[in-house]
DNA sequence: GATAAGTTAAAGAAAAGTGTTTAAATTGTC
DNA sequence: GACAATTTAAACACTTTTCTTTAACTTATC
């Protein structure tokens, strides 16, 4: 049983990186030559975009695409767009105004500053009034 | 650039599979044996499996290693752990005892037995109070 | 415009993952 | 117990990914 996606020296330089190291510095402390430091870190974002996509997939296996909210919506805004989407599929939500909020909040940590949404969140419907966020 | 981890045969097993056909049905519809739908449908889930871990990385990359928890340790003694270790470091923990259990249960499901832990568990802490296991 | 930081491309060797078959073993259900 | 469903293991061909080097190219920053 492996673990993540990530290899070894992926997860190396990424934690390097967020260290705020250059590639350079990287680079000498690994032996090796920046080009490789920057195919490395390059190659891990990849494999981070495929792990995000794969989790997407899965949601939309066992839910429907209910709509888009996009960047720059007010925070408090997003629960009654998605009452008003879910009415018209006569599904339920399961969630109230206030827990919709924290449940966007747990699941998209960064994708909103103060109460502005900071990026596009699809969001995902079950029949049994589960919502998704991605 | 390719989009996701799963391949396209096993995203086929599994929208099959989420429509509730065995994997002799499957195997049929795709002619091939079921036993190779089995390794199909078990290395879709390894993915899965994986990705996940990817991303849970990516939440310990931005937080700080709070403290280790060893296996052993009576799950409802753990919130007192915690917010003891972040009191340390004066960050107040955005949970509150009973959801932080919630919390532990439902990132680390195979992790306890009963009330107690069955493995040790990495607790990380972002500046916002989050709080992350692994 | 010079220096540092980052990116790109080509090429090769090693490692890892995929789909497949066949055959045997397990599990669940009536 | 019998039967269907599922799982496991070993083996093989094939494809993809990873790490690496070298050399040239682009972008900022001073």
């Amino acid at each position: 049983m492996k673990d993540g996606l990530l290899t070894e020296r992926q997860m190396e330089v990424l934690r390097y990186r967020r260290q705020g190291l250059t590639q350079q510095q990287i680079a000498d402390i690994i032996a090796t030559s920046k080009a490789n430091v920057c195919t490395i870190e390059k190659s891990a974002m990849e494999n981070i975009r495929r792990a995000k996509e794969t989790l997407d997939f899965l949601y939309t296996l066992d839910s429907t695409h209910l709509c888009s909210i996009k960047s720059g919506t007010d925070l408090f805004d997003v629960p009654a767009i998605i009452f008003s989407e879910a009415e018209k599929l006569n599904i339920k939500v399961k969630y109230d105004t206030i827990s919709l909020i924290n449940h966007l909040r747990d699941s998209r940590p960064k994708s909103y500053q103060a109460r502005s949404l900071s990026e596009n969140v699809e969001v995902y419907l079950t029949t049994d009034g589960d919502i998704y966020f991605s």
